[in-house]
DNA sequence: GATGAATGAGCATTCATTCAT
DNA sequence: AATGAATGAATGCTCATTCAT
């Protein structure tokens, strides 16, 4: 990398760091790309040279971070389905509170809306949460785990429902409590019994 | 009621289901208040007679129908309240699937926002749901059929969490299945183990 | 006319003559709908109210004016038809010099652009013109002047290209010779003979 | 020339050859300059080492291909000058027809633009085509075969605007005829009608 | 000569809300 | 109560052009 793109990159990196910030602050529909512009001491047309759309800047923030613990996971094949998942969910909702509660509403707002247009579908961020679970429960149907006949889109969308439904509980409460907290418990106490029925025995 | 009363009810009550009609085609950003009153053959002033904000619409529309089913369930003070909130629940999927998913949806925006505009405190349908469940619960203890220690408050949330969660799972599958359905069914199979702890047993 | 439909029509009245005012002196591309408002002492959005997109205030400063001139040709029904050509020829240029050269440039752009989008369809003055032949052509077969198989369609256009070609001429030169002069030139000398074979002689 | 000044050539050749096949597709205004340096695999500022303006490009692209005609027909100076007109014509119109009627709109577009900016009068395409048709004419009288006071400036405007109109109509109509075939219609039966007058007999 | 990151002016349009009638 | 004309703030996005490397 030359200096050029060094340069490059560190300004992409001041607007996604000001647009956080501001995200953090006020929420999606409160700023406007000229605020994260200023901040990130750069011109309102630089922006559209890293971002297409307005809203594209939120893809990146919501998705990158979750890049990782997608890889994360990869690296986990040899691991136990549960404790996977377990991982997962701790992890997400270690990120959630990070993120901070006004980016998670921008979650739940995307997720609420219908379908976005057509050139706009790697928009949703759950769309991406449910395939990180599909591919934990395929890889314990293929470590003998699971039984073969587990029906993995039904589940991913139940555990995704279940994760996006504390989330709305916990922006519904204006944070009133640990979303990581409750997850914990859930993944203790609920997620076998879910899978009960699926589960391979002496695996 | 004199004649001007009732022509002014008549009036408003023109405005709600043009707002009603339009909400279930479009959602509420895709309207606007000019769309309400042509649609209800009325000036777009005569709007603002009726209601101060645009918003003010979805809360006269989200409201009113459930304040009957809060009358209603008052009328059962007598009834077992497992069975209260079993009705309420499906009475609120009923009405939730009567009011299609765009209404939904707004409903759901609404509960993630963080409170409202200092004048418009009364914009949160979910308030007024949680307490409807509360009073069931505080008639409950009433009744003697749950411990006085029962956390009304936490029991509360949680249902209402459930119910949302269930709206926001049917907005996230674009409308897949029927929440009516699991709604009975949750209410068949688990609302008496979550309540097992405080009931009190031979009432 | 009430009032306040005399005070809408005044309204209107000041954003076509401040349009006009500056179309003249700069042209369409170099103003902004902000500046005609200004120039109307009203508001930016005013413009709106009557004027669905801000190319639709040209149509109507091009358009009415020579919705005139097709009255007062449909008031000349029993006139000779090269009589009437010559005279709608002659009014044509005259309303074009009095317009100025901008608005005439304006005209030729939009005659030379591909066909707008559907919904803007009653743009092209040029399509207006072109009826307008048309239909003294048509009266003129009526009338027994021109012979039942006279190309209507054909010469409608050939004329309107004549009339657009000396505009072309006019604002290619930056208008340095009177089309009006021209005009009448080509209408005494040239008209008759384009029509000479389908005259009906004697009529 | 050496290398450097070579590849110099070759590039704004393919800044020439993308920009023609851009602007046939779209028109001048529907592209940008990044359009044209991605077609031609250049980075944008390469644009501007070729051309001062994005409108430059029309100018060359419009020009270099009528200097040939141009360098042709000088050196048919002993050729009778009708059929030297004749043949410019012609060929003016392959041209017109080649090129396709957007970029034939630019033409027109342009022509009808009051002068352009002080910086960039060597803009308009018809100064040179008029300038041709001069040069032709001014042979005419000196080989004798016009009348020494034929007034050549107005010849050379009537032909132009002949053209031009043509060119007008053609695009009009969205491309509904042949020009060249009017063209040559016109040549045979008007050009001599035109010079009658001023033909020395005998020539 | 070539690059491509950065610039920032420029603008149409929407629409909730007000208020004089 | 009803009207509807007037308001004017608010904003995403494009793109020709520059210039440091």
């Amino acid at each position: 990398m030359n200096k050029r793109q060094i340069s490059a990159l560190e300004t992409k990196q001041k607007l996604v760091e000001s647009a956080i910030l501001l995200l953090k602050e006020k929420g999606f529909e409160a700023i406007n790309v000229e605020d994260i512009t200023k901040k990130a001491n750069v011109a309102k047309g630089t922006f559209y040279s890293y971002f297409k759309r307005k809203e594209d800047i939120v893809n990146e923030i919501s998705r990158s971070p979750f890049r990782e613990l997608e890889n994360k996971l990869k690296s986990m094949k040899g691991v136990n389905f549960i404790e996977r998942i377990s991982y997962y969910f701790k992890q997400f909702m270690i990120l959630v509170e990070n993120f901070n509660i006004n980016i998670c509403r921008e979650w739940l707002k995307d997720a609420i809306n219908p379908n976005s247009t057509p050139d706009n579908k790697d928009g949703k961020k759950w769309f991406y949460d449910i395939e990180t679970l599909e591919n934990i429960l395929f890889d314990a149907i293929k470590n003998g785990e699971l039984k073969k006949e587990t029906p993995v889109d039904l589940f991913s969308n139940l555990l995704i429902s279940e994760l996006y439904g504390m989330m709305l509980s916990w922006c519904m409460s204006d944070g009133a409590f640990e979303p990581l907290e409750w997850t914990e418990k859930f993944c203790k106490t609920q997620l076998d019994k879910i899978f009960e029925p699926y589960i391979i025995k002496g695996s």
